[in-house]
DNA sequence: TTCCTTGCAAATCGTTTGCATAATG
DNA sequence: CATTATGCAAACGATTTGCAAGGAA
């Protein structure tokens, strides 16, 4: 299972790290196509799936059914806006303490925990007021 | 939108409440055709999305790609085995407070968390060691 | 009678996969 | 040359939906 070279992984890999806005498979699609305008979404998500099995980059499962993909992978949370959909880093202490609490009373071993945020971004919150919104989303 | 009665729906409920270890869609299905044998498939899922809907039921969504459901709205946290795929409850105090942690850095309005923990369940760990599993599960 | 619910089947959506061909080491 | 990667299209699994018929208020 040696991995070889490809232009493809490249350009995808390339796209997720000048993105912060943890987009989609189909998201990567569409706009590596400007580079490479024959890939195939099937090659879009073979390398998204070999890439983060790699490691390399994170596969984000925020419950909206669809996967996102973050070139950013050190330990960092996610927060969910439930009405526009956009998925925001956030800046905060590490909280793996709250496995400690688990432990206390459970037998199996516990390797991680999956964690993220949701409610209403800055923007959202602010169309809601009738205020205009402080940026347009990236995608 | 008032809503009306219904057997299919009434055994549904039922039958989830019976249960702890959060069956799927599918699952919910199988079993609730031992009392109604010719009840669809869409059936299940649309009561299932409207118990979720009015809070009767929870929805869980612990990254495996299929919904679960959970009669027990009550708060508690989540366990899921990476092996074997069973999810289990944990006792645990709650932790809302790592909300507070997002707070101190974001604009948005944070309404709540996700969290779900992963790891080997009792019964896998003693499995791969090459001891007898200490009950079989449920499903 | 009104309109919510159902069963059935077809449709959707995101994602995966089989296959023959192309590219890499 | 041996193998991995690609494009394409078909296949998949979970869930949703349109529709005509059935059931509750």
């Amino acid at each position: 299972m040696a991995l070889k070279h490809s232009r493809q992984r490249d350009v995808i890999k390339e796209f997720l790290m000048t993105r912060k806005d943890h987009p989609t498979a189909d998201v990567v699609y569409m706009n590596v196509r400007q580079q490479i305008p024959n890939i195939s979404l099937g090659t879009v998500y073979r390398n998204l799936t070999l890439l983060a099995d790699i490691g390399e980059i994170a596969r984000l499962r925020v419950g909206d059914g669809v996967d996102h993909f973050d070139a950013d992978t050190s330990l960092h949370y996610h927060f969910i806006c439930s009405e526009c959909g956009s998925v925001i880093d956030l800046k905060m202490d590490n909280i793996d303490h709250i496995v400690d609490q688990v432990n206390a009373h459970f037998d199996g071993n516990i390797a991680g925990h999956v964690t993220y945020f949701y409610g209403t971004c800055k923007d959202c919150t602010c169309k809601s007021r009738g205020l205009a919104p402080q940026s347009q989303p990236t995608s």
